[in-house]
RNA sequence: UGGGGGAUCGUUCAACGGUAGGACAACGGACUCUGACUCCGUGAAUCGUGGUUCGAAUCCACGUCCCUCAGCCA
């Protein structure tokens, strides 16, 4: 009996490992690998897929390796080589030493092709691709036999080989396996093995003007390098049956075997590669690391931790359902992952300017502040009182709604971890009748956060001291889509792009402690959200914060239902 | 009108012939120098119809709905 620990996940997939185990299967070793194509950058949708993959080969003391499935020349570059490497890396797992590449494979793939065609397995075929697509036959029609289906095994070898020197254009010539045209699995009806590119490859340079296609590369790169079990999602469930077929006609012994999961979809949000690499070129986001994408890339700059994105993955669980996560659940991780390490410090997004008529002009004094009032050892720093100060917009009211227990005419609010302050005026713009400036007074007895005389206050609000701020950029990010599911209904999904998805805010007021925050870097504003330091865009002297989520706020719920 | 998959609280995963359970969301309350965090509590589901069985989400039959396959993409 295997040992497994309770806590470990448990699904459909470790089920298979666990009876694969029990029977002695692949001498009980296990190897998976996760087989990206360099064509894009990782998003939340393959991290579900890393940490599958190599939480597998950890859980059952296996190995994981990284194969880059390079077998199309066309989009795949090394940049996307490098951003995939450092998202794997940065999502917590390591390859070791087991970084490879199908394109590695080139040779010997090709090696098993010569052995198909000596079979009389596999043949070259003259039909271009309308031609092909023709006799491909339909979904309730069974497709008919290439005329080029019966050449000599001689003549295979030939034209292959002329296939290989580069004598034929693109689309004349292509090697088929020989399967069944008739059969009701499209993907057996005489598929594509190689096709003609006469393209440069990112690695292989001008070596191979022909290249395998993914059902004959993956599968033999499998048993090439001894996995045990290749996971990928639904959609390559029908092509289960010719991964067996390549693995069994070239007689692989043990063959690895394909298990297929429901690949993740989030509420708010697209995760087609073809989709987002469109956000990018057609410039709806800024590039791929843009904070709004569903990207590792753009997920990291926005400020989302490592472990908040494998505790999602472990959260979601596996299965064959095709299923919409809602976005609310990795946020709500996000959540609690930032709230154990976010230091809290004080920002104002939407200042308003607060006098405190009876606090000595020319008084400063500094109020030391803890990180994490749960966790002292944070440490503190200190924050600067004056009297101008700028508090939150939000908190305050002229006319306080019901419930509304910040700061309003003649009502007392405490100020984070400083003194308690009552409204005595309000000034109003004239013209528009906004609320440009409030006046209070404050209690000197209160500096320790309370009153000797024992009354209390409805809240604490933050703030931020007018002459001591410093100006800050927060961008506000929101979700990117509008609506749950933008490939629902009959609009395209661009419609439902979300326009408040990015609100800038040029002129933030935030404590001085901020002025040189380290990109990357995360904080808690109190009472606001978790925000990150701009790994590209921030100063010293002029930070830039990505908000990564909002906290919980229970009264603006409550202010909405109204 | 072919083949391959799938259907369980609003969402998602579990229950593997024996009390339908968890998480997120929702709602109510407690606590609070963050309307945060935390804590407590409440409501909420087996696609339909038959059958087998002492007993069915689970097995069988027939339906229904959804996804997927006709790239020289992966």
């Amino acid at each position: 009996m295997e040992q497994t620990d309770r806590s470990a996940p448990s699904d459909f997939i470790r089920d298979i490992i666990d009876e694969d185990l029990r029977i002695h299967r692949y001498q009980r070793r296990i190897a998976t690998r996760f087989p990206p194509e360099p064509n894009g950058y990782l998003h939340i949708g393959h991290a579900k897929s890393v940490c599958l993959n190599f939480g597998i080969a950890a859980q059952y003391g296996g190995i994981c390796n990284l194969r880059f499935d390079d077998t199309d020349p066309s989009g795949e570059n090394m940049e996307y080589v490098d951003s995939i490497m450092r998202d794997v890396k940065w999502l917590g797992f390591d390859w070791e030493d087991r970084l490879y590449y199908a394109s590695d494979y080139y040779d010997r793939l090709y090696e098993y092709a010569l052995a198909l065609i000596k079979m009389g397995k596999a043949y070259v075929c003259d039909l271009n691709a309308d031609e092909i697509r023709e006799y491909r036959g339909t979904l309730t029609t069974p497709g008919k036999d290439s005329p080029y289906r019966n050449r000599s095994v001689e003549e295979n070898l030939k034209l292959f080989e002329r296939m290989r020197a580069g004598e034929f254009a693109e689309e004349t010539h292509v090697l088929r396996a020989k399967i069944d045209m008739a059969s009701p699995n499209m993907t057996l009806r005489d598929p594509i093995m190689y096709r003609i590119k006469k393209e440069t490859h990112y690695r292989t340079g001008d070596k191979w003007c022909i290249y395998p296609m993914y059902d004959f590369a993956h599968c033999l790169s499998d048993s090439i390098e001894g996995i045990t079990h290749s996971i990928c999602t639904l959609e390559f469930e029908n092509n289960r049956p010719l991964y067996d077929w390549f693995l069994n006609e070239s007689k692989i012994e043990n063959p690895p075997r394909q298990i297929e999961f429901a690949r993740l979809n989030l509420t708010f949000t697209v995760l087609s590669k073809r989709k987002l690499i469109d956000l990018v070129e057609k410039g709806i986001v800024s590039g791929w690391d843009d904070p709004q994408m569903p990207t590792l890339a753009g997920m990291r700059r926005r400020g989302f931790t490592p472990e908040a994105i494998r505790r999602f993955c472990e959260r979601i669980g596996v299965a064959k359902n095709d299923s919409i996560i809602d976005v609310d659940l990795l946020e709500n991780l996000v959540r609690e992952d930032l709230n154990e390490k976010a230091p809290r410090v004080m920002a104002v997004l939407h200042p308003l300017r607060v006098v405190i008529d009876n606090y000595p002009e020319d008084l400063v004094e500094e109020f030391d502040c803890p990180y994490h009032p749960q966790k002292p050892e944070m440490g503190s720093r200190k924050v600067p009182f004056s009297k101008v100060l700028y508090i939150e917009q939000d908190d305050f009211a002229v006319n306080p709604p019901k419930k509304f227990l910040r700061l309003a005419p003649d009502r007392e609010v405490r100020l984070r971890y400083g003194y308690f302050i009552r409204c005595t005026d309000v000034v109003k713009d004239a013209n528009t009748g906004q609320v440009i400036e409030v006046h209070c007074t404050y209690d000197p007895e209160t500096r320790s956060g309370f009153a000797p005389d024992g009354r209390k206050v409805g809240a604490t609000i933050h703030w931020v001291s007018a002459a001591h701020a410093v100006v800050a950029e927060a961008r506000l990010y929101d979700r990117l889509f509008r609506v749950a599911n933008p490939l629902e209904g009959d609009l395209d999904y661009l419609d439902h792009l979300n326009p408040q998805s990015l609100e800038v805010i040029h002129l933030a007021q935030v404590e001085p402690s901020l002025a040189v925050a380290v990109p990357g870097r995360l904080f808690q504003f109190e009472r606001i959200g978790y925000f990150c330091v701009d790994a590209f865009d921030s100063k010293a002297g002029s930070p830039v914060f990505n908000r990564t989520v909002t906290l919980r706020d229970s009264w603006a719920k409550l202010a909405d239902k109204k």
